[in-house]
DNA sequence: CTGTTAGCGCTTTCAA
DNA sequence: TTGAAAGCGCTAACAG
């Protein structure tokens, strides 16, 4: 069968104490010894049970990672930048999706990730209190990604700022009728964009003087479809918009697809600018907001692995960190290109 | 601090191995006792440690997906099915991204899976034998996920006929001059679907009585702006194809944009057919073969489960599953939309 | 620098 | 139907 501590000691000559602290790299062990467990271990194809050291040592080299999607551009790239992170550093990654509404509130009730981890990274998420609560009852450094709060780890963007930008770009333009489509804010399974780029998006329009037309704000529902929907209806509209900023790139690529089926030239007749800097939107020649992904969940994942280690006073350094955003200008709102 | 199984056992007056009796629902136990048992869990908001149950039981509940990336459609969809059907099953889901070549080979060298997981799906990937015989030595139930191999679980597509049945169906359109942009068969990323739908491909043309022509073959690395180099190729040549069968959606959708800048009409000047059926095809007007990706996953998933738990012959039936394919026709390769 | 020993929190015989 | 007790394979004092 598969070999165990014991068998490592025995074929090393030195007890199981030994083979614990040479396989683990613990200092004190002189270096013919190390050498001989080493050896040992080889020979005998050995590795440590993760659950015996676990439940011997308490900790258990796992962070629980929880995304409300997958299959979404945003959360895949985060998926896998910690799961890249945490494998470097040893950790096992442990993936909670949230799925509907119910598997949510299921997954808070239960909290199937107590006792199985060192630390909780949340994508994106908007928390209410009991939420909140439940990841501090885990006792666990938590990290966010997307979000901030008073109390926890976090990397995020600045989504109003970013929204703001977008919006800014197409009033400097000359536009005045602009439509937003975006999430809804209301949704069960609400994660944090939709709230904060719409806010984004008003605040512009306000201090540029223009109107807010609540008939111009239009639910995409982050998908493509759904961006075409929107803008199937913007566009239908007696006073159409003559500019459209999508919440996300993959509903800027629906209204991009819609506006040209009705025959609107880009960004002529209407202008889009999208959110997010996915690989497509360079192809689609769309104007949009880049945020970096991978490396708000390095960031972050980093910093929760330091805590954990609790390395020194990492706690307490820079809990709350916000990475800068960048308009990329291209054809689908400026120039004689012609998009999608 | 947090509850263990003796405060159970106390609060409810009955010994430790009547809690774990009572809580994992093992017969023999009177209802009474049960119902105590589970009112004294509930009180203390216990939940079992699992890594101590690992230990004592050698199960470890857990299954091992290895997947070549994770920001791809089809691979975000496995793990997203993946994970909702092992979660429902109480099982964890220990994601492994293999990454580049290094990693890969450090994966199967390593095996961070041994002693950790109860079962291992392996998602599209071309193993030669030394990864073959490193899964096996897991000793571990396997599900081959779009692959098959004599002696594993599996759920695919056949790659090469559907592949096959999309140059078919250009080919029935009149077209003689049909390039393919695919991926790297030669790939130390490698994973099944280069290989087989190139062999499609050329089987289409053979059948035909067409001449392969190899400067028509070109690789787009299964990505958008790859497939849109790939056709750039293509359609400067001297005498560029009239239709294009592209080994995945993303490859076709840069076909497709590069076509247009070209000032093309699709499919009039050139016909695109991908493979997938991603969402944003049909907004595409993308003509496609359409893979039940959530159904391989959740096939392979469901019969790996049952082998763990060794529900009766689980293991002789239907090892190898092979689900259909559908050629979803739209109007890049007939009629007379106009799509991207 | 190394060994002995007592757990970690469960599951699983075995007896009652 | 229940309890006692022996592990599961490690880690972590503690002693030497």
């Amino acid at each position: 069968m598969v070999a165990s501590i014991e068998d490592v000691a025995r074929r090393a000559g030195v007890s199981i104490a030994t083979v614990s602290r040479a396989l683990r790299g613990l200092p004190d062990v002189a270096t013919g010894t190390r050498d001989r467990v080493l050896t040992a271990a080889a020979d005998l194809n050995y590795v440590a049970s993760p659950f015996a050291a676990r439940l011997a040592s308490g900790r258990t080299t796992t962070v629980g990672l929880v995304v409300p999607f997958v299959n979404r551009w945003f959360f895949a790239e985060v998926i896998d930048t910690a799961e890249t992170a945490l494998r470097r550093a040893g950790f096992d990654l442990l993936l909670y999706n949230l799925g509907d509404r119910e598997g949510r509130h299921r997954f808070f009730d239960v909290m199937p990730m107590r006792k199985r981890v060192d630390g909780v990274l949340v994508a994106s998420l908007v928390l209410d209190d009991f939420e909140f609560d439940a990841l501090t009852a885990l006792n666990r450094p938590v990290g966010l990604l997307g979000i901030e709060r008073e109390g926890f780890l976090s990397a995020r963007i600045d989504d109003i700022a970013a929204a703001r930008s977008a919006v800014d770009h197409l009033i400097g333009q000359g536009h005045q009728r602009i439509a937003l489509i975006g999430g809804d804010t209301d949704d069960p399974m609400r994660f944090t964009p939709p709230l904060h780029r719409r806010d984004g998006y008003r605040d512009a329009l306000e201090a540029a003087g223009l109107e807010a037309d609540p008939a111009l704000e239009r639910l995409g529902f982050f998908t493509v479809e759904g961006g075409a929907e929107a803008a199937r209806y913007l566009l239908a509209r007696p006073d159409p918009p003559t500019a459209i900023f999508a919440e996300s790139d993959e509903m800027a690529y629906g209204a991009l697809r819609e506006a040209r089926r009705s025959g609107l030239r880009i960004p002529d007749d209407l202008a889009v600018i999208g959110f997010d800097d996915q690989p497509l939107s360079e192809l689609m020649d769309l104007t949009t907001v880049r945020q970096p992904v991978a490396d708000q969940a390095l960031d972050v994942t980093t910093r929760l692995l330091a805590l954990i280690s609790e390395t020194e006073d990492a706690l307490n350094r820079d809990p709350a960190v916000v990475l800068p955003t960048e308009l990329v200008l291209r054809a689908s709102t400026e120039g004689d290109a012609d998009p999608l």
